[in-house]
DNA sequence: GTCTATATTACGATAGAC
DNA sequence: GTCTATCGTAATATAGAC
């Protein structure tokens, strides 16, 4: 089905080098130029395939936020008690940040200049919403801490998981380190850091 | 001492306006044009001030590395247990960055492309070993839960505290929320987010 | 599908008047 | 200390040959 080696540039295969780029210069600091020199072809080239820079940025952030929604449609995030939802869609966050690792780390970095980037933040707190109204859920059941305030606690456990993209580097033997990563979030966010659970 | 209300520049008053105009459209998409026109003076009179735009960002982050690394001078974190300076150190980080957002919020978000970026992650890099060694030191104490890897840990714990710079907005009337993030934060570090400590 | 050449605009920074 | 005018460069994007 699929070639084995492509000397030829798809949109798809342009846009994993070209978010590989966008991660290490930033999407604004980074220039057609840059992108060319990174693909092995001219700049002008890159427009035969995709209409222009934003383009790319769009198809990268979709990218993540299908991932990332996908989730919610997931049986365990549909079942069973609400703190159990609450730990499934965060392991499997985790897992999505890792596996879509350089997708989901331009997504949580864009800021808003575009009319792209703006509808990527939109989608984004829209994610946001669906996750507090699952720990409104658990609390509601009793099943967590009574003395946080709940959305307070959203946004720091995300913004403990999300903060992956900016120091996680899969193994180079694709080793497994991934299981060990979702099962020490999960244990930090519900248990803590402390001794005596 | 100083006069009620100013209204010419200093490089000081100026770096206030510049800063905020970098967190909103990141530094790379910010041009001398949209300074100017947050400033409200010409792109020329910013250059009577500062040298160029990056000596803005230099400054910028110099004073939120100033503001963390000063927390690892302070007695708290240099005495007592481990774990409590590592408690010490977190609650502190928390406050200096809810005190300081704007210009810690630019240094977390630098990447690397210019000589300023690069020495600004070098020394964030060298703060953050500095607490990972607090870390070990409380494991080593038997503080800290033994399943999880300290290094890991570490990250995830400081992942979370620097996700306040990308939801924190201090209270209009400068009313006390500080306290109860300082508090939630550590709560949420140290014993978890579930029920039945 | 890829290239060279170029149009056009935006950028950082400077010159020099007031 | 601030301005208008402008320089030189680098940016996005297009034209048209192969």
């Amino acid at each position: 089905m699929t070639t084995a080696r492509r000397d030829t540039y798809t949109p798809e295969t342009l846009l994993s080098v070209a978010v590989q780029v966008f991660n290490e210069r930033g999407y604004d600091g980074t220039s057609m130029e840059h992108l060319s020199k990174a693909a092995g072809i001219s700049k002008s080239s890159i427009y035969h395939h995709v209409t222009g820079k934003e383009e790319l940025l769009r198809r990268a952030v979709s990218r993540a936020l299908d991932g990332l929604f996908g989730i919610l449609d997931e049986p365990g995030a549909n079942r069973g008690r609400a703190i159990e939802r609450v730990e499934h869609v965060t392991r499997r966050t985790v897992a999505v940040l890792m596996d879509e690792l350089p997708y989901v780390t331009l997504l949580l970095r864009v800021r808003g200049n575009t009319r792209t980037e703006r509808w990527a933040l939109e989608r984004r707190r829209e994610f946001d919403h669906r996750v507090a109204d699952l720990l409104k859920a658990a609390a509601a059941d009793g099943d967590l801490r009574t003395d946080v305030d709940i959305r307070l606690a959203t946004r720091l456990l995300f913004g403990m998981v999300n903060s992956l993209v900016e120091w996680y580097r899969p193994l180079p033997g694709g080793a497994g380190d991934r299981e060990q990563v979702v099962d020490t979030v999960v244990r930090l966010a519900f248990d803590g850091l402390r001794t005596g659970h």
